[in-house]
DNA sequence: GTCTATAGGTTGATAGAC
DNA sequence: GTCTATCAACCTATAGAC
């Protein structure tokens, strides 16, 4: 399974965390790679299909796992708290990126970057996520006005976004005070801040002059 | 004051935000800002320093304004809150980024971005205003320990960061739902959502066997 | 200060031998 | 399937006329 093909997406999934998709040449994949560099157009037809490949081969798990453990935790409708929603969310991904090195950089990168690339993935994979989420968020009890739910929404994924981008930097960032290698704490701490922020009350708006 | 200097910063602010810095080029931005290409080596040198000079111009302020807010808040030791502090870090930023079309992207790549340039900004301003903000937040009545506390923060961070990247898109993405034309607005929900998050409490931590 | 012209390097992609 | 060699297009930066 070590073949050539494997390892293009290997080395690729790390330069294009590290460095993204567009400063990441072909010739620093194969290097890395230790392959030619034609290989890249041999096995992928082009730069662009190999980033897709490289997107296809890990968040299909991930939006598998995601919607398996809402199946879980939706399968018990009285024991549907907001906390298990976002577990669910948030979990499979966190736990991706922390089990293999250098992953975590790029699926943020894929969950911050709007764009092209977002909207190849969005479309693709988080159509399915969202049309199952946002009722079950409903169903745990969540009791918001549309727009406030969905800025929420939208500032939880910002803060899921932002962990796993700064993950390789972070224990430096943090003078060794935040590490990586627990990575259902991470979760659980996740939880907890979004948790208590959905649960926020709505603040009043004031009238305009 | 529409020289070319100024509309080379005015593209160039416009093309970072939403393309990224390497995938722009000079003649990117030159062409957008309607002046010759040798202009950008003959009023900066090089491109890494017009991205300094883009940078400066804008977070200078910013910088500058979340100071002053957080010195505003704390003249009054006892109506310190919590709130308080978050809308000092998160209103000066929000409120630049809206004001100015097309800013909030390159203000929220700034955030979102590990590696050279980020760097390069922490260590110049962020450096401040963490060794400000930190205080300021116990002061105002947190009570975490020490590694929670950084996670919280980093979690908010990201949340910030992500309404900023996503703001040209937010309205579309939403279906229209959520609008951007009031900046107070969005601080206000931000500040509700992060302030309970801070005040969550905190997850007991299991042993491990 | 503004321009043209160009140097010198890197990129993605491909043709064709083995 | 893997390689070398190469193309055309792009990039940043600069030299030098005006």
């Amino acid at each position: 399974m070590s073949d050539t093909k494997t390892r293009i997406l290997d080395a690729a999934e790390q330069l294009f965390g590290r460095n993204g998709f567009e400063s990441t040449s072909l010739r620093a994949i194969t290097t890395e790679a230790q392959v030619n560099l034609a290989a890249v157009n041999y096995h992928f037809q082009s730069k662009d299909a190999l980033i897709d490949a490289v997107l296809e081969r890990r968040i299909g798990p991930v939006t598998r796992r995601r919607l398996e453990m809402l199946d879980v935790a939706e399968a018990d409708p009285a024991g549907l708290t907001l906390e298990k929603v976002i577990e669910a969310f948030a979990a499979p991904v966190v736990e991706a990126a922390m089990g293999q090195p250098g992953l975590a950089p790029l699926m943020g990168r894929i969950m911050a970057t709007p764009g092209a690339f977002l909207e190849r993935v969005f479309l693709r994979y988080m159509e399915a996520v969202k049309s199952r989420f946002l009722p079950a968020l409903l169903r745990s009890g969540v009791r918001l006005p549309p727009e406030e739910l969905f800025w929420r929404l939208h500032f939880m994924v910002g803060s899921l976004a932002h962990v796993l981008v700064f993950a390789p930097v972070m224990p430096a960032m943090s003078n060794g005070l935040c590490q990586l290698n627990d990575g259902r704490a991470i979760v659980n701490r996740l939880v907890a801040f979004c948790a208590a922020g959905m649960r926020a009350p709505v603040e009043q708006m004031e009238k305009e002059a």
